[in-house]
DNA sequence: TATGTTCTATAGTTAAAATCTATATTGATG
DNA sequence: CATCAATATAGATTTTAACTATAGAACATA
């Protein structure tokens, strides 16, 4: 059965004859006639009884007519309603954030998501970075909420923002009074580091190895919340997102930016499988991550 | 959009491949790969992204999904659906009867038809033979149960039974009291007839007039329970069907069979339209009449 | 790093099928 | 009975879907 045979048997339904429906398909007569049997013949049944100059419908035909009526509106909305259901937001969207980044932006980001796109369903990933690039590749994830660097030649990254990263330190050290701190003045504190399978902790230790700082390393942790809480009590200081310091601050807490040299920084990206197509969905969600993710320009 | 380009999109969706989907429908990889290909177009997205050894559904890919399946199910069950719906009886059947017939079976036909086929939707007509006819050539009908003769060659008449005439009488009558009577005795008593537009009355009067039997006709009437009516009056004699002795018998009239010659009989048909092709619902209905038509052998 | 294997895409050809034109056939009409 | 108006049939043409062969890309293995 074919949708154009569906088609010819529904317009000579509504003209009542052959020629007429001719007619309106654009095509001859003899094509809708031939059409007609082939079709008569796939259902077993007469569609039309010949009465010479007139036909009518034979209860198969009658029968035929809302079913054939559902499969052409079907299929001729089809198009449109894809259209439809991708401006409206439908569909599905996996996404990954490291937990580096998450803490700060995942609540917000899901909320607002929710709200402008509520037929959507969404599902997120927190896994460093290499879990993420994986998962991409597989295409387990659409996009994931990381940062550079990336080394993957599959993966294309979206910068979102370039975040620096603050000195944080308890008020008690003498760090913490200053006005303008030098990355080499970081080797005269305890050091409070994340451990180096975050990228984050990647990112520190290799500024300070860049800047010939030699680090007086007391604690490895796997925990971005634990550095905070350790420097909190007090252990020693360490170098921390902005975002951390804008969404979660603490009173026992002061931080500073580095001056005199380059700033610590990493940089924010979305990144996807670089030969897939971005979906409507994910090129929103990335909009929405880069308007939500909390920096001083923001407040 | 053709539905083969349909079922290929799904095979490639539940086969995870291109040439996995090819070897399940039967037809060769670089097919699949053009018509997904113009699909695609006529969509104005992308179905799926090719990674090369693999493909991933894009977002307009998966909502086509389930649209697809629906349209492929419908199609699919399309024949199977409407033979089916004839078999359940669904539809819709327009039948005729002559007025001196529908008065004894008409109650019983519809009860019964209405009991074997509820979902069926049945139109009832009480007309005169020619404009049976008419509308049975007009489509207007299905069929027609009426008595023969029918003249129109378009007209195919299915026998459903011979129905005997009786000689109906007021007991006061001496020809009540006869056990055979004679065609040519009806002269000797006042005569009540159907008028000549009921095929009834045609009947009745080209009877007599072949068995050379001058009727002393005292009243023209156009409806048969007149007749009856005034045969009980005790006004006259007539020939009535045995279907109306048998269903509607009356204490004031006596029913007696003619012997001695040739019975005064009338055939009673389902007339349809030659050229058009009996529905299950009309068979059905011919032979719920053909069953339901009171007759003695019935009793 | 090279190489074979396994996918999809492309090119060119073949086969199938829908369309067309022309005409036969049939029922309605004057 | 001839004419008109409709559908059916026949044969040619065109379109399109299919095929074969092969290129190109990605992964796996050596």
């Amino acid at each position: 059965m074919e949708i154009h045979q569906l088609a010819y048997f529904i317009a000579i339904v509504e003209t009542g004859s052959f020629s007429r429906a001719a007619a309106r398909c654009n095509v001859a007569q003899p094509s809708l006639s031939q059409q007609i049997k082939k079709l008569e013949t796939e259902m077993g049944h007469l569609l039309f009884d010949r009465l010479g100059r007139k036909i009518v419908l034979t209860e198969a035909g009658r029968l035929l007519i809302p079913k054939a009526r559902t499969i052409l509106e079907e299929v001729d909305g089809i198009k449109m309603d894809i259209q439809m259901d991708i401006q409206a937001g439908q569909g599905s969207l996996a996404v990954g954030f490291i937990p580096t980044i998450s803490p700060f932006v995942l609540p917000q980001v899901i909320r607002r998501f929710g709200q402008e796109f509520p037929a959507a369903s969404l599902e997120v990933h927190e896994d460093m970075t290499e879990e993420i690039v994986r998962k991409l590749i597989s295409a387990e994830l659409d996009v994931g909420i990381t940062s550079l660097p990336i080394k993957n030649k599959l993966i294309h990254t979206d910068e979102l923002l370039t975040e620096t990263l603050l000195v944080a330190s308890s008020p008690e050290y003498e760090i913490a009074s200053r006005t303008s701190i030098r990355a080499r003045e970081l080797d005269n504190f305890p050091f409070i580091v994340l451990s180096e399978v975050h990228c984050l902790g990647e990112q520190v230790q290799s500024f300070c190895y860049q800047q010939d700082v030699a680090l007086n390393i007391v604690c490895y942790t796997s925990q971005l919340s634990t550095v905070h809480n350790c420097i909190a009590m007090g252990l020693g200081v360490s170098l921390v997102p902005q975002a951390l310091a804008i969404t979660e601050p603490v009173d026992q807490v002061v931080y500073r930016q580095i001056s005199g040299g380059p700033l610590p920084q990493r940089k924010i990206v979305a990144a996807t499988h670089a030969k897939r197509n971005q979906s409507f969905l994910t090129r929103q969600f990335v909009e929405i991550v880069r308007s939500e993710y909390p920096s001083q320009i923001d407040e």
